[in-house]
DNA sequence: CAGCTTGAGTGAACGGTGTTCACAAATTGA
DNA sequence: TCAATTTGTGAACACCGTTCACTCAAGCTG
């Protein structure tokens, strides 16, 4: 066995390291980055306050880590989507619909993932190290499906693919963000025709692919 | 003079108040609300940090005032526009790229402005006093602007004008929030066809429209 | 095994935050 | 003028992220 090369100290560090991250996500993901303070966490696994710092240089640092794991199960779910053999029109769809359902699935991760960007450094969309970010590989598949359905006639040609899939990426993304800060937003009772929560997610979608299409007109 | 009813004292409350809501005002458009302070402001009008407490009841009173306050003029914009007398079609597209345009003049205040509906009370999209907020507000306008689309045979028959406002609502907020957290979102100088921000504004404004109009195919 | 080095873990402290409270000062009304 | 109400304050409380000198145990080396 090859990983025989970690030591038992450096497995206990990864426990120990593991177990901050755990406590931080529980708490995280019921009452966000507001509740979420460095001594709740050190109460939580009965360390001290100082000793999370033996782990990770701040409090963004540890918050970081929660974000961009949170950002790759959005992007892998995103990724199964599009790998599927479904046929281009519902691919596209569901692609729309999977990343809004997963990214309201812990409200406080999306929003925050998108709220510290500003903090960190100068997370120029354009940047070097976008790219690699797993936000930034969710956009690249958003920009792949958008060349295919060019390509592949469906979408209108005159379309640019990177404007297009920034386009789109935007409006998912509002929806999200609406869900996220409104828990309520598609489904308003007292309003005369509110739809519920998954069913306004399909109608979102199907208005954005509808933007794209070679031909929107109704029926006959 | 009818308005003598107010006393000199109330004159002078008034205009602390409003120093301390200027004062507010300029550190939180630009330093976000991160960079508000109770003690900022005490030292900004050089009064002690327990004195604004006479004239709000907490920091997120305080704040909350700063948001409605933005908002109304967000709203004031955007009803500007729908009420022009220009044909439909631009006057549904300005709709939008003015709500865009007005919301990232002051990202920190658009993003706070939906950041802290949740902590606040229980505000249910359509819970009682949402419609006389001013945010209840902008979405009528929204409302009443696809209605008139419709009716006026302009979009598509079929569409519900509660949850078509809803889902162009969401994707122009998805726009404004990306420019706000990502500056420069759309201009993306190091891919290529990538647009200024203004051209992008209109470019997505379009793209919502045409998802909603009757006839999107292209020429011929 | 002894001795030394390295790292984990801690308690106390620093400077910051929002907020409260008893108290002084000033302004108002009678 | 005197009482009452309001405005403003300084000190404190409880929290926050973070640092630092310190202890102590583990691991390696001779």
């Amino acid at each position: 066995m090859e990983d025989s090369e970690i030591s038992p100290a450096e497995r206990r560090r990864l426990r120990v390291r593991g177990a901050i991250l755990d406590a931080a996500e529980k708490v995280f993901a019921v009452e966000g980055e507001a509740g979420l303070s460095i001594r709740r966490i050190a109460d939580e696994i009965d360390y001290s306050p100082a000793a999370i710092y033996k782990y990770f240089s701040s409090k963004d640092d540890l918050v970081d880590e929660l974000k961009e794991s949170f950002f790759g199960r959005l992007l892998g779910a995103v990724h199964e989507i599009a790998d599927r053999r479904d046929p281009f029109s519902v691919r596209a769809r569901r692609c729309m619909t999977g990343y809004v359902r997963v990214a309201i699935e812990k409200p406080h991760h999306y929003v925050a993932a998108f709220s510290g960007v500003r903090a960190d450094n100068e997370t120029s969309f354009d940047a070097d190290g976008f790219v690699g970010t797993n936000k930034g590989q969710a956009f690249s598949v958003l920009t792949d499906m958008v060349t295919e359905g060019v390509e592949g006639g469906h979408f209108r040609a005159e379309l640019d693919p990177v404007n297009t899939a920034k386009s789109v990426w935007a409006s998912i993304h509002g929806l999200a963000m609406m869900i996220a800060h409104l828990p309520d937003f598609p489904a308003t009772a007292s309003m005369p025709g509110g739809m519920q929560q998954a069913e306004f997610i399909d109608f979102h979608s199907d208005l954005i692919v509808r933007s794209l299409e070679k031909t929107s007109g109704g029926a006959a």
